[in-house]
DNA sequence: GCGCTTCTATGAACTACTTCACACAACGGC
DNA sequence: GCCGTTGTGTGAAGTAGTTCATAGAAGCGC
């Protein structure tokens, strides 16, 4: 029960909340454990429980009809997933794979819909969280529609880099994600990621690694055009 | 006041909500009207307030650097706009423009979040309202991704159909929507709509008029390929 | 160490869109 | 009734992405 308590302390969202009702949550909550690669649930399963990410990390991708996959975003420690299947009651609209060995905090419907409705000043956080949530998915809509590949994979990177350098804030940041990971989340081809991040290569902006990328001058990808 | 509360009745997020509670929020609003055309609010603004729509329809749209625009939602009566800026505080993130003659009914930050929260149940709603409009740009972001152009278009027409309908069941919908501003929803150039446009009318599954698109044949808009 | 699988690299042919240019039709204001 | 404005229709040329094919390099299992 107590380590709970614990891992929900750096959860943006529930951080300010005051420890007994943190204590109250957390013991609702069952802890889980995921493999690299294990699917934690399935687009279209019903869906009544929250994970909140204690530790790793996972994709968050939905399928098209004809098998394509693309990636809707990446979370880590400190972020939920499953949320909107528990507050509108519809089924999983995306499936989350944990893309490292990943633990997870399981909170079900009734007990998290019970807990929040006794504490106003959570649902408003929550709210607040949503609503943040909805400005980047309206921006990435905006991005699809005005940006090409060169300047969406470069907002990409850096918006990679900018999760990744909160716990490790070296200079040079070294992203650990393939060309077919990136390709899926910018929904184009794997072949055009590959030539213009040799293009941005060239540049000398980023070097290439198998399976890396390291951005050697973010700045230039941030301005260049 | 009397007809304020009157006004609010068909808002699905708050029709469920107790008489007296209703009241509460009618009371804080302040009816706005505005011609077609009209501005409401332009992203990028301080925002504290929420605007319920009462009667007409707006349009949500975003610029891009260089000046193209895309519309990320068309809204009717009962639903609400400027949400988003009131409970997160941040600035507008997109422009909001009337389609037609427009009342909103207007509620400041202070009273919105005074009235939410004092009211558990409104909370809930609203995350649950949020929660689906996540759902709905996630899935538009996956349309972008998966579908061509005759898949997206044909898909968004049904969608205009579908809200229009509902207010007015009749069996060929005709909507009032020009290529232009079917091409902005899309994200692709208004011609290249037209051509599409006029090889839907040739198959008989619609027909053209100058600011019109009436679906003769919506099923086979549906389940073509 | 050998072989299997994953990941990166690159070129050629194709396609779905774009932009540009222009024509014409319908509507609204006065 | 005329004129400016808004909306539709279409073709030609360009381009940013696609798919397909093929190659090699790096890591992993045993």
């Amino acid at each position: 029960m107590k380590q709970h308590k614990e891992l929900i302390r750096d959860v943006p969202l529930l951080a300010r909340l005051p420890e007994a009702e943190l204590r109250a949550l957390a013991s609702q909550g069952r802890a889980r454990s995921y493999a690299a690669g294990a699917t934690i649930f399935h687009e279209g399963d019903p869906g009544d429980s929250l994970h909140i990410i204690i530790e790793g990390s996972v994709r968050v991708a939905v399928r098209s009809p004809s098998g394509a996959e693309t990636t809707l975003a990446v979370l880590g420690a400190g972020e939920f997933v499953g949320d909107l299947a528990l507050l509108d009651g519809r089924p999983r609209s995306a499936s989350v794979v944990a893309l490292q060995p990943t633990k997870t905090l399981v909170v079900t419907r009734n007990s998290f819909t019970r807990w929040l409705s006794e504490r106003p000043q959570a649902a408003l956080a929550l709210l607040e969280t949503l609503s943040l949530r909805v400005r980047r998915t309206d921006e990435a809509l905006a991005d699809f529609a005005f940006l090409d590949l060169p300047h969406r994979l470069a907002k990409r990177l850096l918006a990679l880099a900018n999760v990744q350098s909160e716990n490790n804030p070296s200079d040079r940041v070294r992203l650990r994600v393939t060309q077919a990971e990136l390709a899926s989340m910018l929904g184009v081809s794997r072949e055009s990621v590959n030539k213009q991040l040799n293009l941005f290569a060239r540049e000398g902006w980023i070097a290439l690694g198998r399976g890396s990328v390291a951005l050697t001058d973010p700045e230039a990808l941030r301005t260049f055009d």
